[in-house]
DNA sequence: GACAACTGTAACTATATTGGTTACAGACGA
DNA sequence: TCGTCTGTAACCAATATAGTTACAGTTGTC
C-alpha cells in the first residue's frame, strides 16, 4: 500500500494529493492513508500540509526514494521473526537455537534489503507505464490521464 | 519453530523423537509440533510413527535437508503480499501497480530462498555446537547431552 | 472573523492469522 | 487387550492489521 501510495504521489508529479483521492485509488478509508502518511512523512518521504488547501507529496524526486526507504518507514520487524514464547532454556538446542536463527534472520533480512535498495519509486512508475498504455486507452496512447480527479471514479 | 524441530532431531541422531519431547524443547503444545510435523511429512522431511513406540526423525541427512525445503514446507505465501482488497481499476495506477509489485514481490522471494537454500540443518546444527559447549557445561566440554530424556525436564 | 476543507490522531470495531487446548479415533508394540 | 503413541477435528485465545467514527487543530477564502 505505502508504495502504491508513493507511486501515485509520483505519478501526479507536483501536485498535492488529498487523502481522499488516494484511498480512491487503494480502495480504502482516507485515515488508513493518513496514518500511513505521518509514517511516511516521518521518515521524510513525503511532506504533509494541514489546511483547506493541504494534502501530501513527495519529499524527494522520485529517483531518490527506493523501496527500501520505505520498507523501513512501515515496518519495523523483519520478515521472520523467533518462537513467540522463548524455548526451554533447559534444553542444549532450545537455549541457543535462537542465537543461530537471529544469524540466519540477519542474512535474510540483508538480503531482502539488497532487493529493496536497488529499486525505487521511479523505477515503479517507469515499469507501471507500458501497462497502463495497453491498458487504459487507445484514444489517448501517450497522453497522461488526470489520475486523480473524483471525476474518475 | 520449524527450523528447532528439525534440529532436535538431528541432534538426536537416528533416536526417534516423541511429540512431547519436542514440544518440552520449543515450549509449546504437542499437538502444535505435531501438526508441524505431519506437513514436514508430507514434504518428506520426516518420518512419523504412530503407535505406543512411536514418534518422529528426519528423513534424509541434515546436510541434505536445507531451510528453504523447510520454508516451502510449512508456509504458503512469500515473505510479502499485496493489498488485502484490490486497488480501484479505474485508476491506472491501482489498475496495475499488482502486477508490476508482483515482479517486484518474486524478486524478494528468490532473494530469500537463495540464502535459504544454502544452509542446511547440519550448518545449524554445526552453529549451535560453540554455543552449547560454553553455555551448557565447563564439566563435560566435548560431551554430547543426553538432550532430550524428560528428565532434563 | 466566520466558514469550509483539509490533516492528525484517538478510540473503537472487524477480520484474519497463528498458536494453544481439549478431545478422541486409530495404530501398534508388549 | 491394554497402554502409549500419532493424526486430526473443533474450538478458544492472542495478535496484528485494516477499517470506521469522531473530533480538535490548521489554513485558505469570502
Amino acid at each position: 500500500m505505502a508504495v502504491h501510495v508513493l507511486t501515485l504521489m509520483a505519478w501526479a508529479d507536483d501536485e498535492s494529493l488529498k487523502s481522499e483521492q488516494v484511498a480512491e485509488s487503494v480502495n480504502t478509508n482516507p485515515v488508513v492513508i493518513r496514518r500511513m502518511l505521518c509514517e511516511l512523512a516521518e521518515s521524510k518521504l513525503v511532506v504533509s500540509q494541514t489546511g483547506s488547501t493541504g494534502g501530501s507529496k513527495l519529499a524527494r524526486q522520485p529517483e531518490q526514494i527506493t523501496l527500501l526507504d520505505i520498507y523501513q518507514a512501515v515496518e519495523s520487524r523483519g520478515v521472520f521473526s523467533l518462537h513467540r514464547h522463548p524455548p526451554n532454556r533447559h534444553c542444549p538446542v532450545g537455549v541457543n537455537i535462537g542465537t543461530v536463527l537471529n544469524q540466519v534472520l540477519d542474512e535474510v533480512d540483508s538480503a531482502v534489503e539488497g532487493v529493496l535498495a536497488n529499486i525505487t519509486i521511479k523505477d515503479v512508475v517507469s515499469r507501471l507505464k507500458p501497462c497502463v498504455s495497453t491498458a487504459v486507452s487507445k484514444r489517448k496512447p501517450a497522453a497522461k490521464q488526470p489520475v486523480l480527479s473524483a471525476r474518475n471514479y
